[in-house]
RNA sequence: GGAGAGAUGGCUGAGCGGUUGAAAGCACCGGUCUUGAAAACCGGCAACGGGGCAACUCGUUCGUGAGUUCGAAUCUCACUCUCUCCGCCA
C-alpha cells in the first residue's frame, strides 16, 4: 500500500515508478479523489464539532432540570447533512482505497528497468556446471525410472499439476526439508514456526495477494484460503502490532506446503513436478527497521545461497527487473539453480524486500524515539523443496540411472550414500 | 454439537447513558537524590486522520459491523474471537 503523503509531494516520481511495472498516470486521479475526501472531511468534522459541543451543552441543561428543546431540534437538523458528508466521504474513501490496494511497489533505485524476465541482470554465480559422460536425464525419467515418482497417480486422486512420491524420494524429501531448516535455524538464526495452512481474506491483503491476485488462490471454504507459501502466515504473524525496537530484527522460518492454482501457466511445464498446484518450500522471513532492509535482503540472499552451496551445486544469481518483479516487491533476487536434464538454470529461490509496502497493509509499527514507524518486511525462499529435490536428482544422477546422496544429507538420510 | 463467561491503551485492569480518551498499577521516557547503579520521589507517556508556517485545534477509535438516543466504552441486535464446563474425537 501506497503512502498518500509521499504521492502528494511526489506525484511525477510516484507516476515514474509507476510505469517502470505498467500502470498509467495515476497521480492525478488518486490526488483528485483525495482532495475531494479531505474537503468532505474538513466539512463533516465542522458539523461532527457543532453537533458534539450541542450535545455537551444539552446534557448541562439537563442536568440542572432546564428546557434544552431548542438545541435538540437544532442537533436534529445537523444529522441529515452529517449523513449525506459521510456518506460522499466513504464512498470516496473507498474508491481511493481500491485503487491503492491494487498498486504494485516502487521499485528500488537499484532495480534494472525491463520488460520481462528476458530483462534480468546476472548478479553473480557460483559453482560450475557438472561433467556427465553420458547424457543426464530430465528428473522425471530418473524417478519415474526408478518407480519413485508417478503422475498417473496423482492424477487419478487430483488432476493434473500433482505427484505421487514414494519410498526413497519420500525419504530424500524429508531429508532436505530438516536440512534446510536446520541451517537456518541454527547457523542462520531464524526461528522456526509451525503455521495453519489456511488463513482468511486480510493474511492475504496484508501480503499483496488480495484483493488483486485472488485467482492464483485455492479457497477452502467460505472464509478461508489455502496458503500460496509461508510468507502469508508468517508475515502476518505481526499483522496490527506495535513492535517494541529492541524485538527487531525478527527473523522466522517455516516449511510448509505452498497451494496455487497457476492460473495464468496453463501448457507451462506440464511435464515433470516443476510446476504444482501442490510443493513443500522452506520460507524465510525477516521483520526489520527500515535502514537495514537493504543489507537484511543481502544477508537473506546469502542464507538462500548457502543451501545450494552446502548441497555443491551450480547456481546462479539474478535481479529483477522491474517488469518481472512481484506485486509487494521493492527488489528482488532470485537464485536460478542449474538443471542438467533440462540443460538450463530454473527459479529455486526469490527473495524480496518489500520495504513498509507490506506493513502498511498489514499495519505493522515499531516505537523509536517515542513515534510509530512503519516497519520493512523481507520475504524469501530458502529453498523450495520440490525443486531442490529435482536439482539434487538431476546433478547427482549416475549412468546406471541411480542417484548419489549429497554429502550434507547423507545424516539425514540415515547414512546412505545414494537413493 | 450443548451450557455459561468474557473482549477496554505496549501489558494488567477500573468504568456500565452526559467534559471518560478513559481511574489505578506495570512497562517506557525525562528529572531529583547517588561516586555509579538500585530504591524512593517528581514529571511525561494511545493511535490514526483533517486544518494550520507554527503554537495549536478539530474529528474518529474501548473486538467488528449495524441500531436506539440530543448524547454510547456504557443500552439493543448480528458477527468474530477467547476462556470454562459437558458431549464427541485425531
Amino acid at each position: 500500500m501506497h503512502n498518500l503523503i509521499y504521492i502528494r509531494e511526489n506525484p511525477t516520481e510516484f507516476d515514474n515508478a509507476m510505469k517502470l511495472r505498467g500502470e498509467d498516470n495515476l497521480s492525478s486521479k488518486i490526488l483528485e479523489l483525495d482532495k475531494i475526501k479531505r474537503e468532505t472531511q474538513t466539512v463533516l468534522q465542522n458539523l461532527l464539532s457543532d453537533k458534539n459541543k450541542l450535545s455537551k451543552e444539552i446534557g448541562i441543561l439537563k442536568a440542572q432540570k432546564l428546557d434544552a428543546n431548542t438545541k435538540i431540534k437544532k442537533v436534529e437538523d445537523l444529522k441529515s447533512k452529517i449523513d449525506n458528508l459521510k456518506e460522499l466521504e466513504e464512498i470516496k474513501d473507498n474508491e481511493l482505497n481500491s485503487i491503492l490496494s491494487r498498486l504494485p511497489n516502487i521499485p528500488d533505485k537499484s532495480v534494472p528497468f525491463g520488460k520481462n524476465e528476458n530483462d534480468n541482470i546476472k548478479y553473480r554465480e557460483w559453482g560450475n556446471k557438472p561433467d556427465f559422460n553420458f547424457k543426464p536425464k530430465l528428473h522425471y525419467e530418473i524417478g519415474e525410472n526408478l518407480g519413485l515418482i508417478n503422475f498417473e497417480l496423482a492424477a487419478k486422486l487430483s488432476g493434473s499439476r500433482f505427484v505421487v512420491l514414494k519410498k526413497q524420494i519420500s525419504k530424500l524429501e524429508r531429508a532436505i526439508s530438516n536440512f534446510m531448516l536446520d541451517k537456518h535455524t541454527v547457523e542462520n538464526g531464524y526461528i522456526e514456526y509451525t503455521l495453519p495452512f489456511l488463513v482468511k481474506d486480510q493474511s492475504l491483503f496484508g501480503t499483496g495477494q488480495l484483493p488483486k491476485f485472488g485467482e492464483d488462490l485455492f479457497t477452502a471454504g467460505e472464509d478461508h484460503w489455502l496458503i500460496p507459501t509461508a510468507e502469508v502466515p508468517l508475515t502476518n504473524l505481526v499483522r496490527n502490532e506495535i513492535l517494541n525496537i529492541n524485538q527487531l530484527p525478527i527473523r522466522t522460518t517455516s516449511c510448509t506446503p505452498c497451494f496455487r492454482s497457476e492460473a495464468g501457466a496453463s501448457g507451462k511445464d506440464t511435464r515433470g513436478m516443476l510446476r504444482q498446484h501442490q510443493f513443500t518450500k522452506v520460507e524465510l522471513v525477516s521483520i526489520v527497521e527500515p535502514q537495514y532492509s537493504d543489507q537484511e535482503l543481502e544477508r537473506m540472499l546469502e542464507c538462500a545461497e548457502s543451501i545450494l552451496k552446502d548441497l555443491n551445486i551450480h547456481y546462479r544469481v539474478m535481479t529483477l527487473c522491474s517488469g518481472d518483479m512481484g506485486f509487494s516487491a521493492k527488489k528482488t533476487y532470485d537464485i536460478e539453480v542449474w538443471l542438467p536434464g533440462e540443460n538450463t538454470y530454473r527459479e529455486i529461490s526469490s527473495c524480496s524486500n518489500c520495504g513498509d509496502f507490506q506493513s502498511r497493509r498489514m499495519n505493522t509499527r515499531y516505537k523509536t524515539e517515542g513515534k510509530n514507524q512503519y516497519v520493512h518486511t523481507l520475504n524469501g525462499s530458502g529453498l523450495a523443496v520440490g525443486r531442490t529435490l529435482i536439482a539434487i536428482l538431476e546433478n547427482y544422477q549416475m549412468e546406471d540411472g541411480n542417484v548419489k546422496i549429497p554429502e550434507v544429507l547423507i545424516e539425514y538420510y540415515n547414512n546412505k550414500t545414494l537413493l
